[in-house]
RNA sequence: GGGGGUGUGGCGCAAUUGGUUAGCGUACCAGACUGUCGAUCUGGUGGUUGCGGGUUCGAGUCCCGUCACCCUCGCCA
């Protein structure tokens, strides 16, 4: 029989036209077979393809019997003549559909049960089912690769920071707590009970601190946790491509960046956009997408309706203004052609994102009609009508409200009407939004950083942070936006201690509640920090995108459901109470019998 | 935490107004078949309709609760 060194001479996927005649050994698992009595066909998958082995009358009889026991999922050896198909018995759809395997000899190397589904593409499966039994989801072709894909993409980007002189750090997974943000996984420490540590959310303080320890550009492909609720593009733990350069100003942490981001879509695209990528500053994105994150392939522009509004007489248009709200509007050419439905459903989209709702109207060659129509009727609504630039079929649907309801609804609005109008763009587009602000006011009325607490402020503001006007000073934070998503973000650190006591302060961290917290950059910004910045790519997002997956799940190897649980291996899981009690902890409420994990059966 | 959707043999689906023994395809099992490649033909196994309660002469169907998954709002510096 084989010895290990011999296993297979082929892979399932390689056998073409000049193999023939060659002694073949190929291992891999059962796809079908197709048993006609006399002669058997089975096909037999690797992750390189397929290839069909044949047993006919010229075949051992015993081998034979062996062939037609086959059955799916079973892994076998097979030892014969690679030899040619006769021209209508060709299979054109098969790489390997000129030849087959004459199979001399069979090994069955495990058997398998029959699989809860199908190992097919063209078959679908309970995403559930599919988790729970990821290693036969993974032999899906396309799952496959996925996998493959996501490696490769590892490597390019690897390739180019190796190239532009990164380092590649490892930080640690067990680290220490930071009340701000997102929730933190914590681990419970054994050797100081009652303590714990946190899983990074990011590994922020540390790409900082290799800065400090003059590694001068560290890269890291990065997991990250945070115990938030879950959405169709999160995870509870994700990937990040991490990085940090020393003495750069933006552009140059940019031109990295849009040098793996070409890399990438080059590889896995036909089109790369050609760098440098245009830049928007946030405010101008905003004002014309109502969104820090546009799509620009939409064609659509929000227009700002408060001056030729006002005239109107129209009560809402004048009491969100006298409240310092927001009018302002879409103009979607053609959109008189959308039916009353459609019109509807932008009006709610506008309502569910938090506005009022969308005051609107049909523009025609007699005026307008709508239920806006009223109120255009003599000069101001003329101005109205052509601040708008609207022409006879258009539609305008308006949106006023307090800024950042007005905003949302705008930004959803413009969505939907670009798909329903069919608007949207085939190629990608791609820009960075610059120039954020470095606060944001939160429900509660206190200021709160908008990117993180160590972002830079823009120099030309820093006087803003003295005189209190905090909601106009700009970071040095930008955002990499593909197509309305958000691929990554980065700033300009600061890097002086001083200035970061001062925003701590302006945040209304007291320094002994910073030091208590951020003690160790704080120190070690004591010591002579450089200027640096840098970025994170959100890798799984990136190659759901690239590779054309329909979920983030499926271009991560071993995901989780939308409740952050594990069907393959059952975690989250109770522990045994003594390995609780060693933790010095106590669990207040028992959980009921039926949470405790099923034992993993094959069946 | 809130809202919405889904849940019927392994998988995909059906079942009239609440009414017969819950049906079809596929997979699976058995048999037949010498060129198939999503083989074909014949026959067969397989169901506590997610779980618990209720209404009713009668519940897959109606009501209440609950669980799981998916989507979404809050949340995610």
């Amino acid at each position: 029989m084989s010895s290990a060194a011999s296993w297979r001479t082929h892979v399932c996927g390689q056998p073409r036209l000049e193999n023939q005649g060659e002694e073949a050994r190929v291992c891999g698992w059962v796809q079908s077979r197709r048993d006609h009595g006399g002669i058997t066909f089975v096909d037999l998958r690797d992750r390189t393809g397929l290839l069909q082995l044949v047993g006919d009358e010229d075949t051992p009889q015993e081998c034979l019997k062996a062939l037609e026991g086959l059955r799916s999922e079973d892994v076998v050896q097979a030892i014969g003549a690679l030899r040619l198909r006769d021209a209508e018995n060709a299979n054109p759809d098969l790489p390997t559909g000129e030849v087959e395997l004459h199979v001399r000899e069979l090994e069955v190397l495990s058997r398998s049960e029959t699989p809860p589904f199908e190992i097919d593409d063209r078959i679908e499966a309970p995403e559930e089912l599919r988790m729970k039994h990821r290693y036969l989801d993974l032999r899906r072709p396309r799952m496959r690769e996925y996998v493959e894909s996501r490696s490769q993409a590892n490597q390019i980007l690897r390739g180019v920071l190796h190239d532009a002189n990164f380092t590649e750090v490892e930080t640690p997974i067990l680290t220490r707590s930071t009340p701000e943000g997102a929730r933190d996984y914590l681990v419970p420490s054994r050797l100081r009970g009652g303590e714990f540590y946190a899983l990074p959310q990011s590994p922020q303080v540390f790409k900082q601190l290799c800065m400090v320890g003059g590694l001068d550009r560290y890269f890291q492909i990065a997991r990250c946790m945070r115990d938030e609720d879950l959405r169709a593009d999160r995870q509870p733990e994700f990937t990040q491509l991490d990085m940090e350069m020393s003495f750069v100003e933006e552009e140059e942490v940019q031109a990295v960046v849009e040098e793996v981001v070409v890399s990438l879509l080059e590889s896995f695209r036909q089109k790369a956009p050609p760098s440098p990528f245009p830049r928007m500053t946030w405010q101008e994105a905003m004002d014309r997408f109502a969104s820090d994150k546009p799509d620009m392939r939409n064609p659509l522009e929000i227009v700002d309706l408060a001056s030729v509004g006002s005239g109107l007489g129209f009560k809402v248009y004048d009491d969100v203004l006298a409240a310092g709200g927001l009018v302002r509007g879409l103009l979607l050419p053609n959109g008189g052609s959308l039916s009353r439905k459609e019109i509807d459903s932008l009006e709610s989209c506008a309502k569910d994102a938090g506005a009022g709702g969308a005051a609107w109207c049909k523009v025609t060659e007699d005026g307008a009609t709508g239920p806006l129509a009223r109120f255009l009727e003599g000069e101001p609504g003329q101005k109205f009508i052509e601040a708008l630039e609207a022409e006879a079929g258009d539609l305008v649907v308006t949106v006023a409200d307090q800024s950042r309801k007005a905003l949302a609804a705008l930004d959803a609005v413009r969505r939907m009407a670009g798909e329903l109008l069919d608007l949207i763009g085939e190629d990608s587009e791609i820009l960075w939004v610059t120039d954020f602000p470095l606060f944001e006011k939160s429900s509660d009325g206190s200021w709160t950083p908008s990117h993180h607490p160590f972002t830079a402020p823009a120099a030309s503001d820093i006087p803003h942070l003295l005189d209190g006007k905090l909601g106009e000073v700009r970071s040095r934070a930008y955002d990499l936006v593909l197509d309305g998503v958000e691929l990554g973000s980065g700033s300009i650190r600061i890097h002086d201690s001083e200035l970061q006591g001062a925003i701590f302060e302006t945040l209304g961290i007291s320094p002994n509640e910073a030091a208590s917290r951020f003690g160790h950059l704080l120190t070690a910004f004591q010591y002579g920090a450089p200027p640096h910045g840098g970025f994170a790519i959100g890798l799984d997002r990136l190659y759901a995108l690239l590779f054309g997956a329909a979920s983030i799940r499926d271009v991560i190897a071993f995901p989780k459901t939308s409740s952050g649980s594990c069907p393959l291996t059952g975690a989250p899981s109770p522990v045994d109470a003594q390995q609780v009690e060693d933790l010095g902890l106590a669990v207040l409420e028992a959980l009921p019998d039926e949470n405790l994990p099923s034992s993993s059966s094959p069946n």
